[in-house]
DNA sequence: CATTTTGGTTGCAACATGCTACCAACGCGG
DNA sequence: CCGCGTTGGTAGCATGTTGCAACCAAAATG
């Protein structure tokens, strides 16, 4: 058969991360959750995909335990899709998608949206790869241990 | 017409980010440019991937600036494809992909790749996302600013 | 040279995406 | 408790994308 190839059975962590996430819509539909939204039709408007797409996309994020879907906060009979803790431990990879684009995806002066830390208002701190004894890390500077079958 | 939705001229770097990247392939290729390789069967070999579609993904990541390609260190005459800055800007990224699927992608116990630093062999510390003075900040302690154009 | 390796291209079938139309349950004013 | 707009979906279709296998040319190798 011709599915879309799955990495969940990778050892590689980053694989089966790619995999539980899904696509770029269930990325963009946690982005929105983080940004506060909560409901179909906001995810919706926000996002602006087809309805079977987001439906769908909210179902595997549900079953893969990054959303939650709860009855509405308001008292409606509605539902809401609430990130989870494992959903809200994405926020690191948000961050870094969010810094990455904004210094390599825009031109100098081009108008973006910021992520700002309520208390100063003031952009976060870029984020930072370390060691376990604190030092600064790059690339060159790491190397994969591929573990063997226990 | 039908084609893939594009983020290209989203005012959220996220969304962009995501769309220069392009697909999960493409950042599974940079994983494994991260880890040392260059060749196009280096990449195949490690992805499984198929050879049109890793055609096309390295052609996209070249033409994104992420990848280059350059005259083979060997002497041959083939050619591999090595990050550019913008391409290891990445790695924060893809760092943050592997702790979250460390943390929740593998029962415990599970036996998974590990990445070190290469000094003292031992895994990184967590990314931790900071504020401008220092503070560590959850997803509830921020805000998006949606800047107006200017 | 002859053969293998490398790095692709091409064609096809199956699957995923996006669009539009449709629809049932809810909520709200009267 | 009735009519109507809103919310949260489903269904069907056209097209795009993915994956596979076969093929191929240039470079390496012996």
């Amino acid at each position: 058969m011709v599915t879309r190839t799955r990495f969940d059975d990778s050892e590689c962590p980053v694989a089966r991360s790619v995999d539980a996430i899904g696509d770029w819509w269930s990325l963009l539909i946690v982005r929105d959750a983080f940004d506060g939204s909560r409901r179909f039709g906001e995810f919706q408007r926000s996002l602006g995909v087809a309805k079977n797409i987001l439906t769908a996309r909210l179902r595997t994020l549900v079953a893969g335990g990054v959303l939650e879907s709860v009855p509405a906060s308001d008292g409606s009979a509605y539902r809401e899709y609430v990130l989870t803790p494992k959903g809200k431990a994405l926020f690191p990879v948000i961050v870094a998608l969010r810094q990455w684009g904004e210094q390599h995806a825009f031109t100098p002066g081009e108008p973006h949206s910021e992520l700002v830390d309520r208390r100063r208002e003031r952009p976060l701190r870029p984020l930072e790869v370390l060691s376990a004894d604190g030092r600064r890390v790059d690339p060159d500077d790491t190397v994969v241990h591929k573990l063997p079958a226990r």
